[in-house]
DNA sequence: ATCAAAGTTTAGGTTTTGATAACTATAAGT
DNA sequence: ACTTATAGTTATCAAAACCTAAACTTTGAT
């Protein structure tokens, strides 16, 4: 119905109206994040319009419909039951699964997806921490904040935002998954660093704060 | 690296080879098999030529080469190990896996096929009897015959050829599954029927002869 | 020899996705 | 206000991957 592509540009409005306050993405956005000339946005987005999906308008922006959001949803929680079943199910590890996903979402049908949902035991979340929206359509987020932008504290890691393969296993070596805790220690602004040791262990971790950007935490004091 | 199609095609002309003696599979039979004008097959046929996929001479047929069979017996594995996975490990019907892995097929990874393979212990057969091509493309199938071409006697069923969900869950209706040892008690060839009971059981199953050439069986004596 | 069936060819069409490059609107700076 | 830079739009072209229609050719059988 919806093909692959289609598919992938509602997640691409998706994933950037969270990140605008209004909801309107610009069309440059989604061109850099899926690698197509700008022209190419602006048409999809004139055939996403014409089926409801978005609504659009010159060079406002585009804003996804409900059903488009419905659309987007359904999508998202395929690719995170999808992850969770290849980790827990077929042991896979979470370093390995988004790729395979990102293939297998446009795929696997309904039944299959429920089966999952099923097996799982109707998870919350994915390998990832990042949240499963629920077959009807909601996607419940607690109140997490960015890493790089914490004070020194007590924090704990609920979700990893950028799920390239290298990233996870360099966590993955230091034990650091979605629920460990931890403190951050020392931020240096200028450096571009901070240093943060998870609870029971006495390894310091040393990251860049931009790659404390793509983690998402909660107090836990 | 081949699409959907190419591959839909290759499975096609292996499927009718087995047929043929010769390995030689007119196009007309393809056309059929895959609901396209014969000139579609002729223009596809030439397409697999020049990717050394078939061999193809006009108006003779089309065989598979070397590496057309590796391809074809690729997916072929592909698809019976995931319609065992499907059954086995999520615990779908038998009658309601082969339309989900006719998609599958085309997308999966080869490190997700290894493990389902390691996953279900490296299985010799799918759940409709069908033997599974091994890893490296050897397909070992035994010696069977086609129930419709059986005299009386008493046999295994081996394979059920035919995957439609409807044929497949009047045969569960009898609990008459690969594996199952019958009589074959009667062939009434002029009313095109016969009919058999499955040993510990007394309820007779009619089928017609029609039917009964989806039966691969071996003897049971 | 004739004919029907099977297969081939040609020409054309659709869908889906994308690029290029000239053009235009908008916002920002001076 | 005027210029300029940036973002976005439009129109045109393209290519891949399928497919059909219909006229034509070959082949095997009567
Ligand atoms: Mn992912
Ligand atoms: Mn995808
Ligand atoms: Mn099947
Ligand atoms: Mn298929």
């Amino acid at each position: 119905m919806n093909s692959r592509t289609t598919e992938n540009y509602l997640k691409a409005v998706y994933r950037h109206s969270r990140a605008n306050s209004s909801g309107n993405v610009s069309l440059g956005i989604i061109a850099g994040d899926l690698g197509v000339t700008p022209g190419t946005v602006t048409q999809m987005m004139k055939h996403l319009s014409g089926r409801d999906l978005v609504v659009y308008e010159s060079r406002r922006g585009a804003a996804l419909t409900d059903s488009g959001e419905r659309a987007a949803l359904d999508i998202i929680r395929r690719h995170r039951l999808i992850e969770l079943f290849l980790v827990e199910v077929m042991g896979l590890d979470w370093a390995d699964v988004h790729d395979e996903a990102e293939e297998l979402e446009h795929v696997v049908s309904d039944r299959l997806i429920a089966r999952m949902d099923e097996m799982l035991g109707h998870p919350a979340r994915d390998p990832h921490g990042a949240p499963i929206p629920s077959a009807s359509g909601v996607l419940k987020s607690g109140q997490t904040r960015r890493l790089a932008e914490c004070e020194t504290g007590t924090y704990r890691l609920i979700q990893v935002t950028k799920e390239t393969s290298g990233f996870l296993e360099w966590l993955s070596e230091y034990k650091f998954f979605p629920g460990s805790i931890f403190d951050l220690h020392h931020i240096d602004s200028m450096g571009g660093t901070l240093s943060l040791g998870l609870s029971g262990q006495n390894k310091k971790i040393v990251m860049s704060i931009e790659a404390a950007g793509s983690l998402l935490v909660e107090e836990a004091g």
